[in-house]
DNA sequence: TTGTATGCGTTATCAG
DNA sequence: CTGATAACGCATACAA
């Protein structure tokens, strides 16, 4: 009664490879390969001797990076979203790409942070993900095309050959001024961020309901360049009845200013948000225009995987809705 | 006078390999990848050949898998920080991957984010960085370990193989405690963070000096959460003259809860904060234990890099100062 | 259910 | 400076 084949190379210096664990388990290369992949049946007795074999010697399954090369994939998706602490620094952007790791995770593929100068071109990305973040101008983007990875855009403008996934930026807008309209604010003044695509369609909505409305500045969601911009606003113009903000973090910002200034919020000023997230500092709930951010990262995850699949992947647009919360009142 | 010799295969379906622009470019295989790669010199004019044919058959460079495999290293490390939302809500932690990011980009590194529950076996990783985040156990250590995956730890516990970075908690804790000492306080209680290795070295520091501190609880770093705590317990212990917490965030919601229930701050509490970020949306700047955020994430970039060069790293604690601010004044 | 044979696309070694 | 050749470690088509 014979024991397991010792046909086990003398011990090498080198780490065991999957041939050493199928000589080791008597078994050939491609048994071993389907009894860790589980790609095709193996008799469990087969199975248990690869594993026993592979535990004897160490081996910690298959090596990624041959596995990669052999089936064309790395498991890897990037995420362009700029600078992280820029990126992170408004607390909005979390949920959705949270929810975008949560679905690649579940589906085995990890989720790599890109900056915009980063030397992608080695890196074995099997999708890209680029998330505007209020810029305009993407750099790997030819790269990108050249190399035929799938790409998938956030709140962006519509690159060729890029799968589209947006939220209702323009109806958000316009849904904030009907409510500040309806309260009779006449005067009515936006702080801005960066021009982008975000920004353009927000603008718009508010324009069909304000034509006039006038530009307070823009900045990235930031507290402190909100609140340093709005102050020369405030001291300049001092008739104004509302703000209209293009983040809860700007609409904060503007409220906490307010206050300094003297001015009642909403009695003096009206100020409105967009995001929907909670700032639990300030003590009253923003009026703001609540976006679906777990379901935008969904979403985006779910286009990247089609993509991924060689499926077709269709353009989405999220729909958002007004909150009213205790910044805006009557004018 | 012959021009290049024609000698692309039939025009297919399948993508470009190097070997297909060798071919086109009448050069040998090996010539091409010195081509691209550099890592050997190749005449110019031949460089222009095989650079001419790449463009000519819309070869976008070298495959990253098959690479990667026959390098044997990947270019993705690892950054395990748990949930982005709970990692990144609080903003300390993003200065210190920004720095990570920074120094790996520049060495040509991708930086992956590892949730815990991650399945990273198939995943390419060249190292893996653990940032602590309050976590204790890590999921994921036996199978990087059995990998023989370099390892950097950030603010934990010295597990075996690992390179540690870390700062000095416990001398932090201790300057804040003498600090408040020194103004008066007697009575004197600590927002903590859930136990962790920071928490036990912050938590023995400040007991040098108040051996008998109270604890006022324990949550995340999150203003909501430190607010719940604190308001139960300024509501039973009124007689507490300074509250030490574990972050700024902590920190600044105490503020918040202390002057909601009418106390001035520092006049009838102290708060004494960690981190040394800003907090734009109080009125005064904290007292806090000021960590150096983004020597901490290089200090890990440069240690991962060392040991994927496969030298020795050591491991590191950084200095903290305390910067007084004005949140704390006379018991 | 298991074995045999091939090739994924590079980079590195070594000789010319 | 350039070319021939050999791995890198695995997953799959195909045959048994």
């Amino acid at each position: 009664m014979p024991g397991p084949v010792e046909t086990s190379p003398a011990p090498s210096d080198r780490a065991p490879t999957m041939a050493d664990v199928a000589a080791r388990a008597g078994v050939s290369l491609s048994t071993a390969s389907l009894a860790f992949s589980g790609n095709k049946p193996v008799s469990p007795a087969t199975r248990e001797r690869v594993l026993a074999a592979a535990a004897s010697l160490g081996y910690a399954g298959p090596n990624p990076l041959a596995s990669n090369l052999r089936r064309g994939r790395s498991g890897v998706v990037g995420i362009a979203v700029g600078r992280l602490s820029t990126a992170f620094r408004d607390p909005a952007a979390l949920p959705m790409v949270d929810a975008v790791s949560d679905v690649l995770d579940a589906a085995g593929f990890g989720l790599l942070l890109m900056g915009d100068d980063a030397e992608h071109a080695r890196l074995p990305l099997d999708a890209v993900i680029y998330d505007i973040c209020g810029r305009e101008t993407w750099t790997s983007y030819d790269d990108l095309v050249a190399r035929d990875v799938p790409m998938v855009v956030v709140e962006g403008p519509a690159w060729p050959g890029t799968t589209l996934i947006d939220i209702d930026h323009r109806g958000g807008a316009r849904a904030l001024a009907r409510h500040l309209h309806d309260l009779g604010h006449r005067r009515v003044a936006t702080l801005m961020l960066e021009p982008s695509h975000p920004q353009r369609e927000r603008e718009a909505g508010l324009r069909e309901v304000f034509p006039d409305a006038e530009v307070v500045g823009s900045c990235a969601s930031d507290h402190d360049a909100a609140q340093a911009i709005v102050s020369d606003y405030l001291a300049a113009e001092p008739d104004v009845t509302a703000i209209v903000c293009q983040s809860d973090v700007q609409a904060a910002a503007v409220v906490v200013e307010a206050r300094r200034r003297g001015l009642d919020v909403p009695g003096d000023l009206s100020v409105g948000g967009f995001d929907g997230i909670t700032t639990p500092w300030l003590d009253l709930e923003l009026t703001t225009v609540e976006q679906p951010l777990a379901d935008k990262g969904r979403a985006t995850a779910e286009a990247v995987l089609a993509r991924i699949a060689g499926e077709p992947a269709h353009d989405v647009v999220l729909p958002v809705v007004l909150r009213v919360g205790g910044s805006t009142g009557p004018a």
